[in-house]
DNA sequence: AGCAGATGCAAGTGGGTACTTGCATATAAC
DNA sequence: GTTATATGCAAGTACCCACTTGCATCTGCT
């Protein structure tokens, strides 16, 4: 199988699980969706299982780059709002595949692992960023920071994740919800817009 | 059948999905638990699905009066971390079941249904809870509450829902974050601790 | 062209599953 | 005790599934 074909498979396995879960995804099921023959999968993969496994893990869970914090704060809710949306939209668009996984938590536990792994660089980037936005003063509760990250990635990955099954529970419409969340956790940090070491031209307030 | 061994038929099918999802709960396997015979089980609820989503209807998910926010308002920090850890706590014992059914979406969407009944109660009870604190003058930015609350049930529930998949990304001890949740939700509400109407004792400051 | 390796085809193995059927036994009500 | 109903037992039906096997064909390289 060359690389082209095997991405193949990996990809139509992917999708037939995100639709049927780890039983759902039959083995035939997979060969025909990829247009190979069903041997073939054991020839190249050994089992089921494995094939799986290794789809989930070449499948990017987080985009990466796409909506990165920058380095330097100039517009904080600007871009926590983008990185919000950016998250928003990553993991809405793979929602199904990471419902079937964290439901495989019991059974085959390296599934939900292949949906974290990848998050916790993403944690520690949000980190570093409100620590800059402490540091230059826009902020006042540092100490809240890993509580107010913590709530942010929460309310994103809980908004990604279930608002189709239960849409009256999320602020409407869904594609202003990740602004109001990067305000509100703005706010729960004692946000002010204007940098405390760096007066600037004075802004309309927040609120 | 008579109800209590109904009940238990239906009490040991949710036991087996919370392990082994939909299809991994068998037949077989739900009448031994229930230490009843295979066919009773088609005779009394006509098939598998109609048991499943039978039992699952019949669970509590959302356990009810057990911290309910009170009718007027005495200690903010304290009822809200109260509601919030009550919550958490009964969330995170049905977790597992919870997950298993959030996955069968796609399939079977009754199921995910059964776990989102009564949420739109508890919803409503947070955001008159919140008004109230807003009409005593506990909070400034009442605009703000549909979209706190949101973000207050989202961090419960992934918390509840995830932390035994992913312990890192939330707040540590997990015994001490629905109080973290809490507080953070009434600062980004620009909570005071003296309701302003009411002038009181001077209370120490929150942050 | 010849050769080695990869893939396809078809059949099969050895399990598993939801559900049904016919008869026997148990239980509850009168 | 009798009768009606519920449940158990055992076997069966008609599928489903991951995986294997033997042979044929295809592909890529020399």
């Amino acid at each position: 199988m060359t690389t082209p074909t095997r991405d193949h498979v990996l990809a139509a396995a992917v999708r037939l699980y995100a639709e049927h879960g780890f039983r759902g995804t039959t083995t035939r099921r997979i060969a025909e969706e990829a247009g190979v023959n069903e041997v073939t999968l054991f020839r190249q993969f050994g089992s089921k299982t494995a094939l799986l496994l290794e789809a989930l893990r070449s499948h990017e869970m987080f985009s990466r780059g796409a909506n990165a914090l920058p380095d330097a704060p100039v517009d904080p809710l600007a871009e926590l709002t983008a990185f919000a949306t950016g998250m928003r939209k990553a993991l809405h668009g793979t929602r199904a595949t990471i419902r079937k996984a964290m439901a495989e938590f019991e059974e085959n536990p390296e599934m939900p692992r292949c949906m974290t792994h990848g998050a916790a660089a993403i944690h520690a980037a949000v980190q570093s960023y409100f620590e800059k936005l402490g540091a230059l003063g826009y902020i006042s509760d540092t100490k809240s920071i890993p509580a107010a990250k913590a709530m942010l990635m929460s309310a994103i990955f809980h908004d990604a994740l279930h608002r189709d099954i239960d849409p009256h529970s999320f602020p409407q419409p869904a594609a202003g919800a990740p602004a109001i969340y990067a305000r509100l956790c703005l706010q729960s940090l004692g946000f002010q817009p204007v940098a405390a070491r760096r007066p600037r031209t004075a802004k309309r307030r927040v609120s």
